[in-house]
DNA sequence: GTGAACCTTTACACAACCTTTACATTGCTT
DNA sequence: AAGCAATGTAAAGGTTGTGTAAAGGTTCAC
């Protein structure tokens, strides 16, 4: 899950980077107004962490901007502590405020009340839940994209439509015959080695990244896609 | 909305009541934990205020017990202001946390705060919102225009369509058969080569602001547009 | 009716892809 | 262990889809 701090001080981003970072998030740290701006409009963050006191463009007018076209989930992090600050931030349509100084674990535990809520909300939603994930391969159906872990596999159409079968099937044996005609469209003959090259092929690309083989052959049967470990 | 209240004292319960009915919410009170955690698993709310130092069960132990089955989202409530209680019940899985006495209107941004990611979270796509934004490419619905940053870009109609189109379903693959059909108003014929033009010709446009591809071809499928880095 | 803006078609080049071929290897059967 | 069929895979075609310049149509405003 990604996040995006936005603090001029370098040293609390640094710290709090390298906390965040082995809760298991992957925090990206600017310095100022304008370029967290920037940044937070361009890419999907999880939750963004946003200082009130910036060069540039303060945290509110950040906040103000952003909100025009985005609804990133937003923590404020200021040293004052009065409520017209706090309030002002909510209604600007912040999501939680944090006062400076504050307890690392505080932090955490608010950053995971609102990931824990849009994790659970989103994956409610998408009941065409488009992912599907056997032993670190993930296959996003919507995107057809495959990953191992989080390494795109750059896959040929047809290689991946083999892959999301077999993984699909996850621990059944898939035979030939079926992968030629849902993948191929079309029956398959007697010396046709299509299906070998593109199972051969799909295995040296997840070979890169040296895990274990997971595309199995039973001999005179078909493949199957290994489940656990 | 829904809110419900769970606080022993009855004076407080009907002030806020009184003024979040005010502002257009639901509320509904009990006065222990007990009837609370009933309560709450109940029914749907959109929300629960939940006090810390209750009769019969205790805040965290309502939490506890109602985060076994329930994510509804809470609010809590105590006198403490403690950083031990603050961090132990958004751990337990809380929303947030205010600290009495509170201000009417902090009160009533955080409850908003809340049900506002809720609600959009839940509306997903359609809604009011007439901007999107996507990997540096904003695009404004009502005027049917696009940016790359701050910077317009002049697209014919048609282009406009289809980079809409393919922003509207960033991360997803977009068939030609699809773009075809709902911005041109026709079946994609075998050898139309027009969506490929527009598609050029966009790229063409948006190049001129040298930023990396954003939209990224599957071969024999259709179009992406890339979300995130 | 002329021009401008736009969409579509045409044509060609090219890259990506699928299949075939050929030979090596594996594993089952006897 | 020999024989054989199934499989692994590198390399070489052959095919198809896509990118794009340029030309040809269409629509619309004036």
């Amino acid at each position: 899950m990604k996040l995006l701090m936005i603090d001029d001080d370098t040293g609390l981003c640094e710290l709090l980077s390298e906390y965040l970072t082995a809760q298991g998030y992957q925090v990206e740290c600017v310095h100022d107004g304008e370029q967290g701006l920037k940044q937070a409009l361009s890419q999907e963050y999880a939750l963004i962490l946003l200082d009130v006191m910036l060069p540039k463009l303060d945290g509110f007018e950040v906040l103000k901007q952003l909100r025009q076209t985005k609804l990133t989930p937003v923590i404020m992090l200021t040293a004052k502590g009065e409520d017209f600050d706090r309030i002002f931030g909510l209604e600007l349509g912040a999501d939680d405020y944090i006062p400076k100084p504050f307890n690392h674990r505080e932090l955490l535990a608010r950053v995971k009340a609102i990931t824990r809520r849009i994790e659970h909300i989103t994956s409610l939603g998408n009941s065409t839940a488009n992912k599907l994930s056997v032993n670190n391969i993930v296959i996003n159906l919507a995107a057809r994209e495959a990953y191992v872990d989080e390494h795109p596999l750059s896959l040929t159409g047809t290689e991946y439509e083999v892959l999301a079968l077999l993984v699909k099937s996850a621990g059944e044996v898939v035979s030939k015959e079926q992968i030629s005609e849902q993948v191929l469209g079309r029956r398959l003959a007697s010396f046709d080695r299509s299906i070998d090259m593109h199972v051969s092929n799909i295995r040296k690309k997840i070979a890169e990244f040296n895990i274990t083989e997971r595309i199995k052959t039973m001999r005179g049967t078909g493949y199957v896609f290994i489940q656990g470990e």
